[in-house]
DNA sequence: TGAACACCTGAATCCCTCC
DNA sequence: GGGAGGGATTCAGGTGTTC
């Protein structure tokens, strides 16, 4: 079977594989702090109490309704805190975690989100293209699906790949609303009769956004509530490790011969468009040591109403006002803060080029110097 | 000052006013089971940090008010209960509420009204056809807020305009996902020094829908947190009454002078489909909804011998005949069928306009609006 | 009189590393 | 852990001015 080595404890976490039983006495077998991301489905059919993990112990048959429901909200939300609870245990400091769910339960799972102390990052509608619609025609259309994206505590550096997910997107900014059809057609696993095998499948390009958004290649991906394993699936072809928790033997039947049809994509094809931030960090000073700009020569504000002199410390003097280019530039704008890299231009034939060309340069020369 | 008689208890109850004062005292002082529709904006206890600025160095205006500062979850659970507790008081057996919330605090008041005995009917995403971006780049732009519908409790009988809904969607089912533009332009109120009276005003078209779908002419909407007054001025407009409740003096002011400029609506204009329509494309409804065109405005045919009446559901009311503007315009020409967007205009200035260049502006909304 | 452009703003839990 | 400092980061739509 397929494990993993954490570092420090010596513990081994058994990836890409679907384990049997109860979720919340699963996760508790598996080492702390060992997991990227959770992406979690739970059940919400408040009808069905015996089948929650810990059923009321209150006799059932209360007083009238009211009891009737507070009983089985008290029941979900034990059950909901539970499977956090342990479900946070296992995430590193820097992981996060998603749930699905509609308005049945989705208010439960997120208010306890809150009360365990993850951070809720966004709440994400998903817009069903192709809803069932409401056929006695007293509601409207439930059209979507909410899915809650938190981080484990206030604190976490969360995995977020901006810019892949602007690049989805033609170039705009992903939004919290994703318009996805359900899963039908091929898609759609079917049992041997030919019936669903599992009533609430959800759509691959679900999941791919959210693990394309919130993880990278090699990170591990825990679903506690696996089904025929669409998690799993995707996370594989995305080139991530996973780990299935799914009770049914008939479900963990289904995703188990899912998994082993799944192809990862090819390594180049899972590289995506990266951040800037990313980039390694170039002091001012060595575009002055190497002599691309001399001390002494005059740097130009981007609209030109401002100048500035070079230094041989790689700090400016402009106005009477010293430091480095982003502190001189942001004074001379009176603004917060300034990107000295894009604000300063030097002149070259009578044109101003931007000094970001300098870094760009040492940037090139750094990528050269290091072994492939 | 306008009452209302309540035929049982020979109560009296303060209809179109603004209340002043705490929203839990003044909802307790009123009559119990008096309120046809409850529409609450609460604070979203947004606990914001520190300041934002935009790429371009300019300050986000945030919502830093006394009145959204909750010391921790418990202060604001106990807080929406409250007020939760003070409105199912009010409601009479068949009556409704909505609330509107982010992810902030959306999830909490959820909760909070499943253990209240309040039923959920639907959650409905406003989506944002405009949010402000995520400027910093580190999570989705956060592009909806959600409402919850619920009726009193699961044996109401609750108010829904079903076909009203459904005409003012050109024949399609209505869903729970709204896109809307957010409230910006003539449309949001400024004080005297031309900032904005209130830093979450609401759009008109978001109530106009909740009010049209969920109450009938005359109901009682009551809204506790009246704010700016977007409940009252829609109830107006559309023949229902109002009472508004709102603790500072200053909202109450700007609320007072706006309810004295709304017009209410012409009654023939406030009528609902009743029938079945045929299945057109593009929502004329819409074009209401957002004030483009309001209730009551005339229309004129292409070649200005015909003229009809704009309904608040997005039906034509014209020599007698009712429908959508593709049925009233067939039925004046003795047409077998008639392409309503091209036959209708409307007066601006004294000259005539195509209404298509209204589907056109929505159309370019809507597709701006759509996430890939 | 338009077209083009500049400017402003919206319920926001909005950076990250190094010392 | 707090503070300092480098430097990365935005979309739609309305209003008003210029050409």
């Amino acid at each position: 079977m397929a494990t993993k080595t954490l570092a420090r404890e010596a513990v081994t976490l058994p990836v890409n594989q679907i384990l049997a039983g109860d979720c919340i006495e699963v996760m508790n077998g598996l080492p702390e702090a060992s997991i990227d991301l959770i992406f979690a489905d739970p059940p919400y059919n408040l009808q069905l109490r015996g089948d929650l993990h810990r059923p009321d112990n209150s006799k059932v048959d209360a007083v009238n309704d009211h009891w009737d429901q507070f009983a089985s909200f008290a029941a979900y939300d034990r059950f909901t805190r539970d499977w956090l609870a342990a479900a946070r245990r296992l995430l590193k400091p820097n992981g996060a975690i998603w749930v699905i769910g509609s308005y049945h339960n989705i208010f439960r799972v997120g208010a306890a989100l809150q009360d365990q102390g993850f951070w809720l990052l966004n709440d994400v509608v998903w817009r069903k293209s192709n809803p069932m619609p409401n056929f006695k025609g007293k509601r409207l259309t439930n059209a979507h699906e909410t899915l809650i994206w938190a981080s484990k505590d206030e604190a976490s550096k969360y995995t977020f790949n901006y810019e892949a997910l602007k690049a989805l997107n033609e170039g705009i900014q992903m939004r919290s609303d994703w318009v996805l059809p359900i899963c039908t057609g091929h898609e759609r696993i079917k049992d041997a009769a030919g019936d669903k095998a599992h009533p609430t499948q959800k759509p691959e390009s679900l999941l791919h956004r959210v693990i394309l958004a919130t993880t990278n290649p090699g990170d591990v991906v825990l679903d506690p509530f696996f089904g025929t394993g669409t998690t799993g699936a995707v996370a594989k072809m995305l080139g991530r490790d996973f780990i299935g928790i799914e009770r049914e033997e008939a479900y963990r039947a289904v995703a188990t011969e899912r998994m082993e049809r799944v192809r990862r994509y090819d390594a180049s094809a899972l590289e995506v468009t990266g951040s800037k931030r990313a980039e390694p960090r170039v002091p001012f000073g060595q575009v002055v040591e190497r002599g691309m700009l001399r001390p002494g020569e005059e740097l130009f504000s981007i609209g030109n109403r401002h100048k500035a002199k070079v230094r041989a410390d790689g700090t400016l003097i402009g106005n009477d006002v010293k430091g480095s280019i982003h502190q001189v530039g942001a004074h001379l704008e009176g603004a917060p803060s300034c990107n000295g890299w894009t604000y300063w231009h030097f002149k070259r034939d009578g044109k101003l080029i931007s000094i970001d060309i300098l870094r760009q340069q040492i940037r090139a020369e750094m990528d050269d110097a290091r072994p492939h």
